[in-house]
RNA sequence: CGGGGUGUAGCGCAGCCUGGUAGCGCAACUGCUUUGGGAGCAGUGGGUCGGGGGUUCGAAUCCCUCCACCCCGACCA
């Protein structure tokens, strides 16, 4: 391709209305442009990344077996009221009329249409385990979408659905999956984990999510330094401390902390070790309590985690935490004066608060605090729970190694599904005993379109997207130098360039008659991952200057053997 | 859905408070020069000032209303 036939259509300036890189870079370098919110056109440019990676989705999911088809994407309300999701849905189903008042969806997801087709399809076991998959454009009205694509309400998505006649034919679907998503994550070039997700109320069930490892990620997870385990922070379980609660030191002092409203203000007040304060929270109780309210404590420094404290049977759910006035009602003291010591409500404390000692807290008593508190001595110890969010350091939870953190950007979700679709809408097939079976699901989704702008996320310098091969618009760009006046450089850059074409490599070749430095800087936008700058120069030596895009110096290849030289470094 | 904000040339913005015939930078087009890191000079085109209504001799500017978009939150997981 030559830049003069390809519309090029890159920006200075950034839109103000993108936040993060991706999306900057999408729109400057061209690859998208926004229709209206959440809804975006991909140019030529970003279609061939999209396609890019639709295909090695594709080649990945054909090459274990699956079966790629194509179902609509609107579809008969009727389905939907089948499964309940009609309504349960919620405001992100868009739902369409007809000239005849007839009510439809724009699918955001197909489990209703697949195991329809199922249901009638499918007979017998012998035609088990089958797992369809197709890529296609879902919406879902999302109540606020953001960051160009990465967050869209229109996008491209690689659903696939499987059928078993057994649970261990799915779980056999499940891990195989899991496999085959990591290897078009490793094809793509991303860095990635595999997370456990919850399982929920639908209870029992297997589900991992594909994060790709980004920054500007969404989603926080925790994984082990030592072994496969990853997962949501929100979900991971903080391990309670080893070892015994080390003895009383201290004596159990009474101070005056007039100024100390919030663990902070206790630290560089008193100078005290952030590890060795507890903070108390207090939230609604369970109706069936009849306490009214419950004091959750943690450690200063860690988090509440609103999952874990909204499953206690003690905690009312929703989880609601109590205004100032019900605080004073409920304890005598403001927000900033509670503890464990003199509490007239039930307490809840974290398992790592429990293994703690001389430790400061609220006195419930306005302007004063607690100093070398310790349990048993001083206050009875509550009850334990996992209460909080894991850090970074603790002990991994399935005991190998310890946790880090990284945010993540969720690209793709495995999820056993079991029999909730087949069931409401009864796909059965005939078993071996000559009996109905209900076939258990599994389901399988990758947001396509969003692995574009996460792996630009994770791909990017100052200058602009930095694409990993696989994913990379072009594979090489040929800047000519001053190519109107010199034809040397010209018929050079040419003849390179038919070399490449031949040698079936996506070649860009900058013919356009504009300065050098445009040239440089929209391909360093565009990202495009290998350079070979031609100019009169080099061609006197008898070289060409190369440089990767992630290099920060030239290099230079021979003119003779030039495309052989290249292509061992596309690899 | 609640709160906040913004709509003026393709993009980024000023003008609005204090009403008087719409401007800047970038981009685009033409010509000449220039060509190894977003060129220079000269010239040109481009606007329902988000839509509708009102006040006024006169509205981008003031008032009412509708719409769109953005941000924060809630919702969802």
């Amino acid at each position: 391709m030559k830049t003069s036939k390809f519309h090029i259509m890159t920006t200075r300036e950034t839109p103000a209305d993108a936040e993060i890189a991706s999306h900057q870079l999408m729109l400057r370098s061209g690859m998208i442009r926004k229709l209206t919110a959440g809804i975006y056109s991909w140019s030529p440019l970003g279609w061939r990344v999209l396609k890019k990676v639709e295909q090695i989705v594709r080649e990945e999911m054909d090459r274990a077996g699956y079966l790629e088809m194509l179902m609509p994407a609107v579809q008969p309300a009727e389905l939907w009221k089948e499964t309940g999701r009609w309504e349960d849905f919620g405001g992100q189903l868009l739902k369409i009329l007809d000239r005849a008042g007839r009510e439809y969806v724009f699918g955001p997801t197909h489990e209703e249409v697949i195991t329809d087709l199922a249901r009638n399809e499918l007979r017998s076991y012998k035609q088990l385990p089958v797992t369809f998959y197709q890529i296609q454009t879902k919406f879902r009205d999302e109540i606020r979408p953001r960051f160009g694509v990465m967050r869209a309400r229109e996008f491209l998505m690689k659903d696939a659905y499987s059928f078993h006649i057994d649970e261990a034919s799915l779980d056999q679907t499940y891990w195989e999956m899991y496999e085959v998503y990591s290897r078009i994550f490793e094809r793509a070039g991303l860095m990635f984990r595999a997370v456990r997700a919850d399982s929920g109320a639908i209870g029992g069930s297997q589900s991992h999510e594909f994060h790709v490892l980004a920054e500007s990620g969404e989603d926080l997870i925790a994984f082990s330094t030592d072994s496969e385990f990853a997962a949501n922070v929100e979900l991971a379980e903080a391990v309670a401390p080893a070892g015994a609660t080390p003895p009383a030191k201290e004596d159990l002092l009474l101070v005056d902390t007039p100024d100390a409203h919030t663990i902070n203000d206790l630290v560089e007040q008193f100078g005290l070790p952030v590890e060795k304060t507890v903070k108390t929270l207090i939230v609604e109780a369970a109706e069936e309590s009849g306490s009214g309210f419950v004091a959750l404590l943690v450690r200063g420094d860690h988090v509440l985690n609103e999952f874990k404290a909204a499953r206690l049977p003690q905690v009312a759910t929703p989880i609601r935490f109590a205004t100032e006035d019900e605080i004073h009602a409920a304890t005598g003291a403001g927000p900033g004066s509670l503890g464990p010591v003199g509490l007239k409500i039930p307490a809840v404390v974290d398992r790592t608060v429990a293994a703690m000692s001389d430790f400061a807290a609220g006195a419930n008593q306005d302007g004063k605090h607690y100093f070398g508190v310790n349990w048993g001595r001083d206050t009875e110890l509550p009850e334990q729970a996992d209460l909080r969010n894991v850090t970074e350091g603790d002990p991994s939870p399935d005991g190998e190694g310890t946790l880090q953190l990284a945010r993540g950007i969720e690209v793709g979700h495995i999820f056993q599904l079991g029999t909730k679709y087949s069931e409401s809408m009864n796909a059965v097939v005939l078993g071996e005993d000559g009996k109905s079976h209900v076939m258990p699901m599994g389901c399988y989704g990758i947001g396509v379109s969003r692995i574009v702008a996460a792996a630009i996320e994770q791909n990017h310098d100052e200058k602009g997207i930095c694409w990993p091969d696989p994913i990379a618009p072009f594979q090489v760009a040929i800047l000519p130098m001053n190519a109107r006046k010199s034809h040397r450089v010209r018929e050079a850059a040419e003849l390179l360039y038919a070399d490449l074409q031949a040698a079936g490599v996506e070649v860009l070749l900058d013919d356009r008659n504009v300065r050098p430095g445009v040239m440089f800087n929209d391909m360093e936008l565009i990202g495009i991952p290998h350079r070979v700058v031609i100019g009169e120069r080099g061609l006197d030596e008898g070289v060409l200057e190369y440089r990767k895009r992630t290099d920060t110096e030239n290099g230079e290849i021979p003119l003779e053997g030039a495309v052989e030289a290249l292509l061992e470094r596309l690899g």
